[in-house]
DNA sequence: GCCGTTTTCGGCCCGACTGTTTTCAGTCG
């Protein structure tokens, strides 16, 4: 008998599943631990490089931290019957317009089936017509603040989408920073969260904030004009939004306390839980004021989060890396990653100029780079195949190579390699010869087209690329722009085990609206020995000043200096690409 | 639902703010 083959869900399909049995039981009135081992398995779906389908077929999810019995069980089911009969069961007893009212900004699973069971609010339209005509504020627990407040959110919900891009939002942090900072009842001040733990995207802005006097320093921040209205305010926490629609939280505490308060707020949730399930083993409780020790009440207040993790006997813990997922062991075993830092990056191998698609001279790009510390710089423009008339000829290759041997002639101080970012293209061809390819320093291939085809095409094409001896790197392996599509159907595992066997390199695209690879998949490449380059992909100028994105995302993907080409001496980086 | 050099059962991080209540539940991070 011939079962008929069905397409394995991806992590994010299985995610959103489970993140919605979540919501429903939460609704249902599970215990809240139920709740959240639904969204924790969710989250490690979610984030995991590997198809966790592919795991679960091989019978070995629950390796994965946070999987039992039950949820194993219940993704088999799904990958068999395409459905789970928990999630049908609760469809079949609730609307699954409430699950809407749950995302609402105040409204949790409680106050959510108030309103479905006393007024008969099954949506987010049902719920706006009970709120107008102030049926609200008949029902027990509930009253006029609460239904304004419903209104209010429902309203503010169609101009506010969720995350943001950190490259967007950085810049806006930073400037509130600098003006709490002007204050002089700071004694100090930075942005925590996830933020500071350089996430791709965030969802807002959280402030911590050293001072003796809170109320003036309240005060002060409430009037700022970057803020568009205050949501909550009491003594010590605030909560607003900028008229960028971006959420800030600020929170302020004794001096000797802003260790503690800064650790707390720079989380992850995953591993302050993680943090304080072991400070209670060591007989530490911790809190955003102190650690207290449980069986005498001696309470320890940190001045530095360094001390927070040193009064637990740990080495600090970069932010980057609080995810939970293995830092505390490796914190614990003394076996805690060097990470690379921005000033480790000798050079960037991914800049465009004029010749291609953009906006400065080859001139311009490396006094630029220059500029930036930067020793070497090699200008990937585009081959003919990008769209608009854009890219270069195979002639017009060896023409711009000759044009950087005449500008190193006129610059000092840093060397220009020569290159190309070729497009691999829907057949698995590379767009230009490889005799022109071979007279390169250096050679990166894209795939900048055919986004749609099934994997197997898509891992024909890159398996082409990787096995030419002439092309050294991939660039932007998985082709995701955040927030508007996702990756072409690649098989990281596949590719990273080809890039390993062919020695190429695999590209950390710094492009905060790419970031590709993403860290967990850095992370996965880096464990297989892959060699990476963080790469600007500069269009002009200010360019450069991607990099950091790049080497943020790095970090977060447990990656050192010594696994990116792009940190060694050009001598040795280039007895690597074999042009000695 | 998950998990165990305290445990296979009984825990599971901790505190601030709001709104509706007269002492606290719900939500959030």
């Amino acid at each position: 008998m011939t079962r008929p083959e069905r397409r394995l869900p991806t992590n994010r399909e299985l995610a959103d599943l489970f993140q919605t049995i979540a919501d429903y039981l939460a609704f249902d009135g599970a215990t809240v631990y139920r709740v959240l081992a639904y969204e924790k398995a969710a989250e490690t779906f979610r984030e995991h490089a590997l198809s966790v389908a592919e795991m679960a077929r091989q019978g070995n999810l629950r390796s994965l931290p946070g999987i039992g019995e039950t949820t194993e069980k219940k993704v088999a089911e799904y990958l068999e019957t395409g459905t789970v009969g928990l999630l049908e069961t609760l469809r079949a007893r609730y609307p699954e317009g409430v699950l809407e009212l749950m995302r609402l900004p105040g409204v949790g699973p409680k106050k959510a089936r108030k309103l479905w069971e006393a007024l008969g609010v099954a949506d987010l339209a049902t719920l706006e017509v009970a709120a107008e005509e102030g049926r609200v504020r008949d029902v027990p627990g509930m009253g006029v603040r609460t239904e304004q407040n419903l209104l209010a959110a429902m309203a503010a919900r169609e101009r506010r989408s969720g995350r943001q891009l950190l490259g967007v939002v950085e810049p806006q942090a930073w400037a509130l920073v600098e003006a709490l900072r002007s204050h002089q009842a700071i004694e100090a001040t930075d942005y925590a969260g996830s933020l500071r733990r350089r996430r791709s995207t965030v969802r807002d802005i959280d402030l911590v904030v050293a001072s003796r006097d809170p109320a003036s320093v309240m005060a002060f921040f409430s009037a700022r004009p970057e803020l568009a209205s205050v949501e909550q305010q009491g003594p010590t926490k605030l909560a607003a939004r900028t008229h960028t629609e971006l959420a800030v939280d600020l929170r302020v505490v004794p001096p000797e306390s802003y260790g503690n308060l800064l650790q707390h707020f720079t989380g992850s949730a995953d591993h302050n839980v993680a943090l304080r399930g072991y400070a209670q083993r060591l007989g530490f409780k911790v809190s955003e004021y102190n650690v207290e020790e449980t069986a005498t009440g001696r309470r320890i207040v940190c001045r530095t989060e360094a001390q927070v993790y040193d009064t637990l006997g740990l080495p600090f813990i970069p932010p980057e890396l609080r995810e939970d997922r293995g830092e505390l062991e490796a914190a614990r075993e003394g076996r805690l990653p060097q990470l690379i830092e921005l000033s480790d990056l000798r050079g960037d191998l991914h800049v465009h100029s004029d010749w291609s698609d953009g906006r400065a001279t080859i001139q311009a790009m490396a006094l630029a780079a220059r500029e930036r510390g930067l020793e070497y710089v090699c200008f990937c423009d585009h081959s003919r195949s990008l769209g608009m008339g854009k890219g270069l000829e195979p002639e017009q290759v060896l023409e711009q190579t000759e044009v950087i041997r005449h500008a190193q002639g006129e610059v000092e101080g840093i060397a220009l390699l020569t290159g190309s970012e070729v497009d691999i293209l829907a057949d698995g061809r590379i767009d230009l010869p490889d005799e022109v390819l071979a007279r390169l320093d250096f050679v990166t291939a894209s795939i900048h087209s055919g986004f749609s085809q099934p994997e197997e095409q898509i891992m024909k094409r890159l398996a082409a690329a990787m096995e030419n001896p002439n092309i050294h790197a991939i660039g932007h392996p998985t082709g995701r722009l955040l927030g508007r599509r996702d990756p072409y159907h690649v098989d990281v595992r596949g590719l990273v085990e080809l890039a390993a066997k062919t020695g190429t390199i695999l590209e950390i695209n710094a492009a905060y609206h790419r970031l590709d690879l993403s860290a967990t998949n850095a992370r996965l490449a880096r464990d297989h020995g892959v060699r990476l380059a963080i790469n600007s992909d500069a269009h002009s100028p200010a360019g450069y000043d991607l990099l950091r994105f790049g080497v943020g995302e790095a970090r977060r993907g447990w990656v050192e200096a010594g696994d990116v080409v792009n940190t060694l001496p050009l001598k040795e980086l280039r007895s690597l690409l074999g042009h000695p």
